[in-house]
DNA sequence: CCGGCCATCGGCCGAAAGGACGATTCGCTC
DNA sequence: GAGCGAATCGTCCTTTCGGCCGATGGCCGG
């Protein structure tokens, strides 16, 4: 597993080249010292991961991210953010950039292993302190969003709701599900009074906004 | 750090033990085998961090969580969901239902400890192939929310998408937009060239990605 | 002043949606 | 084994949708 380490400051390069290193299965390939470099060595080298950053001279992490796995670019590299500083600014600027990783300096040696691990395996490891933010996020919306329905939908209905959700016709939900066309239509009657919807968009809208889509 | 693990394989509670115990600062309080022993000994001993697998007798791990952790319990306890599968469903029901860290059971006995110890603090963790599909939810609503349409779309069509998308039937829309019925088609039949939507809720679908709606 | 674009309106027609029945099968529970 | 909910399938009927015509008036820029 070949690793590029991109930090302004001498000793955290150092130390996380010593964390490293010392695993059998990790080399560290490159140790640069801002942005541009990071960027230059991580196209020549090809590392597996490339550990950034975030305040560096000359290009910062973030930028560098977006060049190197950011939407649009056509072979993207597996980025880990490192940062002294757990600012949501950096978070999501970071994994919408394209990390697969955000760390923070004070998570000690066993994360920064694992992090480089999952990231060169195509996972993603957050720092807990930064995940339970965002996990947050995930778990509000949910809370407030979608009234919930008068009696709750069978596993089937739901299924037909996410397809209605998606735009299929009546014809296209009885094929993906291979069942009948007079079945969908029996189900979807459930699911009107159930949710109280008039048509068949309302119970798209409510997909969405209960977050049963994406 | 005091933990109650829950887990009906006789093979993994020891396993997770003796992992657990191994570290100084961990101690495993009590080991049950199904959901609402889980809850009971959860309530009892007030461990630090509870381990839940999801299947389980009596009581799943998801519901345990939401009866320990869960929206509007007063004092939840910290829950680390440690499953088999990795189900978007357990996933969303897990951190929705208030868990602070999901675990996949091939991660390894360090992510476990990190985890545990994450949990401890108030942090959580999530295994970094579990976080990776997370992020992807995170960084997609920047990026490739609603494909821009082929024409932009007049002031008067997004009146008529907004109103279609929240379920509003042709009839409804003339009537609040003060407008004849055909002017309500001939708008959404350009909407329709525009979009490329083949139906109504496709055209709700893609107002919601893009977030003309809410 | 003429050509485009937009918003407005109308009619016609086939396809899809959806409401109202009834009916069968399965598995679960009492 | 009776009772029940879920899932399955069917028929009949009305409403709505969506496509395809064409038409008028307003506004703006070449």
């Amino acid at each position: 597993m070949r690793v590029l380490v991109a930090d302004d400051q001498e000793l955290v390069r150092t130390g996380f080249q010593m964390i490293l290193d010392a695993q059998p299965d990790i080399e560290v390939v490159a140790a640069v010292a801002d942005g541009v470099a990071a960027v230059e060595q991580a196209r020549r080298l090809r590392p597996d991961v490339c550990l950034l950053d975030i305040r560096m001279p000359r290009l910062d992490g973030l930028e560098a991210t977006r060049i190197l796995a950011g939407p649009g670019v056509p072979d993207p590299m597996r980025v880990v953010i490192v940062t002294t500083f757990d600012l949501d600014e950096y978070v999501y600027g970071a994994l919408r950039g394209g990390a697969c990783g955000f760390l923070l300096k004070d998570s000690g040696p066993t994360l920064l292993i694992e992090a480089v691990r999952a990231a060169a395996n195509g996972d993603a490891l957050v720092s807990p302190s930064v995940t339970v933010r965002l996990l947050e996020h995930l778990a509000r919306p949910a809370a407030v969003r979608g009234r919930p329905p008068r009696e709750p939908l069978t596993e089937r209905e739901l299924d037909v709701v996410r397809l209605i959700a998606r735009g299929r016709t009546n014809q296209e939900v009885a094929a993906e599900l291979f069942v009948s066309l007079s079945t969908v239509k029996t189900h979807l009657g459930s699911i009107f009074a159930k949710l109280g919807a008039r048509n068949r968009v309302e119970i798209a809208a409510w997909a969405w906004e209960s977050g049963l889509i994406r």
